[in-house]
DNA sequence: TCAAGGATAAACAGAA
DNA sequence: TTTCTGTTTATCCTTG
């Protein structure tokens, strides 16, 4: 809204060349296999002159034989393959641009996951004579729903609702950017996979790569994470319309198995409870959440920490901490009542973070010391604080234990000599706090701090309790003995927590 | 069931 | 007076 009416006459004039080359990318597509005959001209514009060659008028025109065309062309169904691949020649669209090469990862079950999700809202796609935008009697036009008895008069519908105005061409770009963030992330989760896997000694083709990520790391975690899922296994988006975007499967690394499951309170609970090293997750996948209105994984608390700690001299101003909410996440860049109170209200309630008075005026600073005693010590020795250890102090020498707990959760995969190395492994647990955090500091290859240390379960705690540790023998067994040796009572939770991004 | 942590909302006060 | 900043309290939810 605060845009000068001239960039959104800009915009929208560059929406509709968008869509003047979609439509004649398509129609040359049609061409080419002979389906559709253009008028002399059309057929034959050059795709760079063409939106100056084609007035609306035209497109139109053009639109309407798109329509018409798609119930007896079946190839019609790569039209949404068109409108995010095709168009990487396109000059005005970015998906191209700003993702890595898109590989088509072929699912067991024969299809691509190269594709949109408009292709798998109805099976009517898959019989001649439908429209992908017609399915289940109604039209699929997002937000449209419209009951249409048959094709004919949801073709109709679409030529007079959805024809090639202001809000369709709003929409298609809508549609558009969700296409392409999905695709975007959709390739980085599956070069993810692919890295995964080759390091797990995995046949690229044995996964399942839509179903599998989660197997992967935990089965059991799918306990918990079914619960959020639908029957068909797979992870849905939010459904309310309030709920920002979120990525499907191709969620940030981290958070990739804990933003399956929803958004709000209960992701970022699982989310810290994962002890996701905030810098590096949010080094990996700046880019995402700087561009995709997905709320961070992260507690307020760890991202105020975070935004101070990657200051030279570690200090933010209050408005510096807004500013780096929203420089570096698009979610916030809304809702700016509901987080900037909150990030006041966690920057009062915490200790750690302290208020100092120097020349700028007030500005906030981390207590590491107080930020890492959030949480009453609970160091039990129980495997999931053993496995937020881990998780939350990356890879490096505690990949080692990491595999040991991997190969002690009866992971067939990593039972492999190969992958364990216990004496590395071991004493990892008798590293004190203040050695753990430098370990991070070490480990942590970006040259910043982990951002999150869910005072809760962290390593910090080991040191706090040495007696509680001892008394109970779990983790220590885990890591000094063999993997014979080591029982963990809750391999559920184990498995649960263990970060994706670890085992890349 | 309970305690703890986190998110959210809101009221309030002081300073600019 | 308005806005920003900071504090505090209350409530709800999730997790262990």
């Amino acid at each position: 809204s605060r845009q000068p009416l001239g960039n959104k006459q800009l915009a929208f004039q560059q929406q509709l060349l968008q869509m003047q080359q979609l439509q004649q990318q398509h129609l040359l597509n049609l061409q080419r296999q002979g389906l559709v005959s253009l008028p002399p001209g059309q057929g034959t514009v050059p795709l760079q002159t063409l939106p100056q060659a084609v007035c609306p008028s035209d497109l139109q025109q053009l639109w309407k034989e798109v329509t018409a065309a798609q119930p007896v062309e079946d190839s019609i169904k790569q039209e949404g393959l068109d409108l995010t691949t095709n168009t990487s020649n396109s000059t005005s669209f970015s998906a191209a641009k700003v993702s890595p090469p898109i590989s088509h990862h072929p699912l067991p079950n024969g299809q691509s996951t190269m594709h949109t999700p408009r292709r798998d809202s109805s099976s009517h796609e898959e019989t001649p004579g439908s429209h992908p935008l017609y399915g289940h009697g109604e039209c699929k036009w997002p937000g449209c729903e419209t009951l249409c008895e048959d094709l004919g008069q949801f073709v109709k519908h679409l030529n007079t609702e959805h024809a090639l105005d202001d809000r369709s061409t709003a929409q298609c770009r809508v549609q558009m950017q969700v296409v392409q963030q999905l695709e975007i992330q959709l390739a980085k989760e599956s070069e993810r996979l692919q890295a995964m896997m080759a390091h797990l000694h995995m046949r690229p083709s044995e996964p399942k790569p839509f179903s599998q990520p989660l197997n992967l790391v935990s089965s059991a975690t799918l306990s918990k994470s079914t619960s959020d899922t639908f029957p068909d296994g797979l992870p849905h988006p939010p459904t309310s319309a309030t709920a920002p975007i979120t990525p499907l499967r191709q969620g940030p690394s981290v958070i990739s198995s804990s933003t399956l499951h929803n958004m709000g309170p209960i992701r970022r609970r699982n989310s810290e409870k994962f002890c996701t090293p905030i810098s590096s997750e949010l080094a990996q996948n700046h880019e995402f959440y700087k561009n995709a209105d997905v709320r961070p994984p992260f507690t307020y608390a760890s991202l105020i920490r975070q935004a101070i700690l990657e200051t030279p001299d570690r200090q933010l101003t209050l408005n510096e901490i807004y500013n780096w909410f929203t420089r570096m996440f698009a979610y916030f860049r809304r809702n700016t009542a509901t987080w900037k109170n909150a990030v006041r209200h966690n920057l009062s309630l915490h200790k750690c973070f302290v208020r100092v008075e120097n020349v700028k005026g007030a500005v906030w600073t981390v207590d590491e010391h107080e930020y890492q005693k959030r949480r009453p010590p609970k160091m039990t020795g129980s495997p999931t604080l053993v496995k937020n250890m881990i998780s939350g102090l990356g890879y490096g020498a505690l990949n080692a234990s990491y595999q040991a707990a991997l190969a002690e959760s009866s992971f067939p995969l990593l039972n492999s000599p190969t992958m364990i190395n216990t004496s590395s492994a071991s004493g990892m647990l008798h590293v004190g706090h203040d050695d753990v955090s430098s370990t991070v500091e070490q480990v942590n290859s970006n040259g910043t701090s982990w951002g999150c240390f869910p005072p809760r379960s962290h390593p910090v705690h080991v040191k706090e309790e040495p007696a509680e540790a001892e008394d109970d023998s779990r983790p220590v067994s885990l890591m000094a003995t063999t993997n014979q040796n080591v029982t963990i009572p809750d391999d559920r939770d184990l498995e649960e927590e263990l970060p994706v991004e670890d085992l890349s």
